[in-house]
Parts: structure tokens; sequence; C-alpha cells
DNA sequence: GCAAAGATTTGCT
DNA sequence: GCAAATCTTTGCC
């Protein structure tokens, strides 16, 4: 009876990872976002990521303004240096694939595998500037917040809230998976296949290139050096929407 | 089979 | 500014 209609959330399904959708389809980089970005040097990859759009299908849509690169094996920060296991198995598979996982015990973090099979590498989204679906994202988040939590007060959990501004629906990398209803059915998912409900799109023609600034990556400490320090968080400087609460985003 | 830590966010002091 | 919430995954006995 674990088949509740109403909230489709898979609780019960801890014993056994979720089933994942087809793996890499035909080569679709004509339509979709060109794989060949992400099969090439994690960092150069990053780059091409700040600015690109990511889709939810059918109607949210963001700007990509914050990444982290993890760059394989040897990076004593990436969930690669332990070896393939159940839970990073798509990072030791071609690029252009999300690898998305559970962090805290409460939040998804969504990843784009890059550079060839067997080299297991990721870019970490870490925000995206909310451009389409905004209502839908506030929706999403809003649900995502009071999933499973009591109502202490009585007198409503979001009642006290005030408004959060568009440009910070999804400034962190737990919250662009709240906003976009991401969670681990879409492993595996090819994200640069025009048609997966969650794809990359390149940056339009019209859209200067973004002005990037690098800081070390935020919540590796557990590392060893140099790898908690590589400057390896990519931002778009003049964005409202980088991770960070108070603090401006160097 | 059991224990520890985590690529975060939020709310209160 | 600090600590809690929450549960999966990994590491070790």
């Amino acid at each position: 009876m674990t088949k509740a209609a109403g909230d489709a959330t898979p609780t019960g399904a801890a014993s056994r990872p979720p089933s994942r959708p087809t793996l890499v389809a035909a080569d679709d980089a004509e339509r979709g976002f060109p794989r060949s970005l992400l099969a090439g040097a994690t960092l150069d990859a990053a780059g091409s990521l700040l600015g690109a759009r990511l889709v939810r299908a059918p109607d949210r849509v963001g700007r990509i303004v914050e990444v982290e690169a993890y760059i394989g094996a040897a990076d004593g920060a990436s969930h690669a240096r332990m070896g393939p296991t159940p839970r990073n198995q798509v990072m030791f598979g071609p690029p252009g694939i999300a690898y998305v996982y559970l962090v805290y015990g409460m939040h998804h973090c969504l990843n784009v595998v890059t550079e060839p099979a067997s080299h297991p590498a990721a870019i970490l989204i870490r925000a995206i500037e909310p451009e389409q679906g905004v209502e839908m994202m506030r929706a999403a988040l809003a649900r995502s917040r009071t999933r499973g939590r009591a109502d202490p007060r009585g007198d409503g959990p979001v009642a006290r809230r005030r408004a959060i501004p568009t440009s910070r629906l999804a400034a962190g990398p737990g919250l662009v998976c709240a906003a976009l209803d991401i969670d681990r059915t879409f492993d595996g998912l090819d994200l640069c296949d025009a048609r997966s409900p969650l794809h990359l799109e390149l940056r339009p023609d019209g859209d200067p290139a973004p002005e990037i600034l690098a800081t070390p990556r935020v919540g590796v400490g557990y590392a060893p050096e140099p790898w908690a320090s590589m400057p390896w968080r990519l931002l778009v400087v003049d964005s409202p929407s980088v991770s960070g609460r108070s603090r401006r985003g160097v």
C-alpha cells in the first residue's frame, strides 16, 4: 500500500535503486546540447555551462549561473574518489548524463557528467536564474519545504514566511532540484537530448558571454589539500542568483 | 551488521 | 552566528 495516489514520493524504495531511464540515445547533438562540449576537459565544460539554459519540461527554464567542477577519481573532494559504487556509477559513464544524489538525507543535487566514459568527472549545478515557470518553481519549493513537517505552532509553517525574491528561488544546489522537482529518478537521464524532461540548451546567440569568477568549492572541507582549495566553483559575476545567504558571491 | 559523515538549507539566539 | 533536521551511502568489524 505504499502506492499512494497523491504524493508520488517513493519513500519505500529504499532497498532498491530507482529505475533509470534509457542511458545514451542516438546522437541528438544537432537539436539538443552538443555532447562534445561535455566530453572534453571538465573545467572547459563548466565554462560552457555558465549562461546555458536548464530546461524542465514543459515550462520551467533557468539560466545556469553557478557550477562546481569535480574532475575525476583523483579529485579528493569527488564522490568518484571511492571508485564506482551504486550511487555514483553514472559518473563512470558517457558525458551529458545527469548524476543526481541525495545529500544530508534531504536535499537532492544535480550534476552533469563530463569527459569520456571511464573518466568519472561531473559538474554540480549550484544555481540558476529563473526565467520561465517562476510560479511553478515557487509552488514546488513550497511543497518540498513543508513535506513531512509538523505544524508546531498551528498557524501554518509558511504563514510567517516572507515572499522569496524570484532571483533566489534556485540560489543553491538543493534549491535548484527543489524548484525543478528533480529527484533520483532523474539519475541517468540524458541532458543533451532535447526530448528529455530535463535537458540543457546552449546560451542564446544574442546573449553575451558572462563574466566568470572562480572560487574554492563549497562544503568540501573533508577533502585533503590541494583539493579542498582548488578554485573550481565558477559563477557569473553579476548574477543576483548565486548561492550564499547574506554574503556576496565572492 | 553497525556506526559515522555528508558537494545543504533554514530558523532562532 | 550556530545548531538542528533527516536518511542514504560508505567503511569497518
